[in-house]
DNA sequence: TATGAATGAGCTTTCATTCAT
DNA sequence: GATGAATGAAAGCTCATTCAT
């Protein structure tokens, strides 16, 4: 019954397995939400999809308001995390490093299209999923940072009311595209529009 | 529609009356949409604090969500109707009439803080309240045209595209001042950052 | 429509048929209760025996313990103040008053027979629903006072003391016959020894 | 059962291995139910108490429901099978050997108070638990044959039912205060009034 | 045998909706 | 029309029990 070189593993390992049925519950989850919206997901619905049990759901999850916050946690973690990292800290100018981060930004959305309209055309607290939010707030401040450091090279502001100014309004506008006109995500426009938004709100005013 | 000598009878009894219900539910909706968020708004509670009874609610709306459609369309109708029409077509600088309508976007928020983010936190679809998305697209329109009447004072610029971006921008900035630091919308320099934002971003480029 | 002389109410008033319905409600509770179990005991069921909605039970009771509370509550309180309310408070000797409550315990137990072993055999704290607790106590308070008023007859006992003891091996001799031979409570012989066992226990000691 | 010189194996696999399991087993069902009462007590609790996995309790017990049958079982058993055999079958008056088996029984409760409160508050059919129902009636049956032995020293009853209500009296008195009124277990008065109450209500009756 | 993850029937409770009055 | 008691489908969650490992 044992072979003295086993090829498979006799049974899968704990974590592996309490992992996988996570993730299977949390896909099952997004992708519930997505097609009935939040009122009407029920957690025995995600537990059929998922092809397991609602027992097994409250084994991983405390309670259906913990397991659709894993799961919208998980998909914007995910994402998110990428585009505020992707500007390279050291590279380029200013404007090339923006131009990094919102392509990044854009692809994200781009490269899971269905699920952020679903997502965000059902779940209430648009704006207010926390993963997000917490993203959010950490690029505000990483921006924040950066105008402070290149002061020099800008129209005096807040740097804090000016990162906030910027990332609210880069993040509404790719969003709306996201929800309402999602071929504009593809036009090559769209950031050099944002640049342009950004860049002139920075720019250094002329003397009068 | 009113005239010095009345023709209307004394007495609407039909349709005065139940123009008068249907308002006092819609009101009752938003405020215990307001107060209690929506999970925890039922259709007795709103008939309650209108001082009717269900059966009364349901003789004027077919279903829950209509009823709370309809509360949403005509808070937003109010307010979004009078953001767009308070720069006076003909009056002031660009500038200046921006300022003047972003003033009253803003003070359309802040004079009813608590229903808003309420709204914006708990009811789904947000971004789809169809009177939001209306008269937002109506806006679009509106800063399309005047974007082409002025395109001469201007970067040259596709005035569908800048439209976008600069109504898209602008709404969530102040949205999510309202969702997360209402404080900021007393900040004077919020309007004149976003003046700033759409200055900047319309103001013909320096040449090379 | 109506008629000078109005013989039946056009609608039932709205206590009455609150009422009604509480009453219906408590009676199917009480006989699922008994036939059933606590444990297998479910508000639809009884919503079901007593022929209204689940909603209608939720209606008039907070919770099911809520329920089945009111529903022991009103049996045994309807019940156990009788008992201890019969020895006429003027009337005859000590013996004469105790046989006359005696007897009425007795009677009180056996006219109801099947629904007190039902509920004593099937729900849990026997000798602790509230309404039983609570006669049992003002019981040991009335035998207390007459102990205290009597007690130039009887032995020196300390009254709480002996209250206690009366009521509790009276209490249980009557409810074990109610539970494990209910044809001893047709045994008019039962009565003569509990007046024995009590009298036995406050009689004189004789002298040394 | 034990001998000095041993013949039972040096190990005894199955059944020894077995008996401690299904020990355990019981302890940890005594102890979950003592701590949470009944409502609380589950399998996957106890089974967890004990150290071992759910599968093994159903290894052992059909049910949870025989399960915690037999562990009351057990605990009535092992106690009140020590309160009826501790007046010395031939030692002392009868007031004596009544004040030894009272003292037993009242130190039975009293040695573990928690968990006797806890199932005759929770525990469903008190008056039912098989193994107290047993030893009771075996009690009374002892009782009974005292007294037809001793009729001489007593005053003339039906041995039979003066068991019965001798035996109920008391049980229920001790019961009560593991109820109601712990503290009246150390009441050293309380022994001397349950002697009083018995020996009152056997005593010869004095007079004419 | 022992394990404990997985199962799923079934419970309590809510609330949109109806309809007799 | 207006009323609000009554309805009952359906939700979230628990836990006795099973069975692959």
């Amino acid at each position: 019954m044992t072979s003295p070189i086993r090829h498979t593993p006799r049974k899968q390992p704990r974590q592996a397995r309490s992992q996988q049925m996570v993730d299977t519950l949390l896909d099952a989850a997004v992708r519930v939400l997505g097609e009935r919206g939040l009122e009407a997901t029920t957690t025995n619905e995600i537990a059929r999809v998922a092809g397991v049990s609602v027992g097994s759901l409250y084994q991983y999850f405390p309670s259906k308001e913990a397991m659709l916050a894993a799961a919208l946690d998980r998909k914007f973690t995910r994402g998110i995390e990428r585009v505020f990292e992707v500007p390279a800290p050291d590279g380029g100018s200013f404007a090339e490093q923006m131009r990094d981060g919102l392509r990044a930004a854009i692809d994200l959305y781009r490269g899971d299209l269905e699920f952020f309209r679903a997502v965000l055309l059902h779940v209430p607290r648009v704006g207010r999923v926390e993963a997000l939010r917490a993203h959010v707030h950490a690029g505000r401040e990483r921006l924040r940072d950066a105008l402070i450091a290149r002061s020099a090279e800008l129209r005096p502001v807040d740097p804090e009311l000016a990162a906030f100014v910027i990332v609210s309004a880069i993040e509404w506008v790719i969003l709306t595209c996201v929800l309402e006109q999602p071929e504009r995500l593809s036009d090559p426009r769209l950031v050099e529009e944002l640049i342009a938004l950004v860049g002139g709100y920075l720019a250094p005013r002329p003397g009068p």
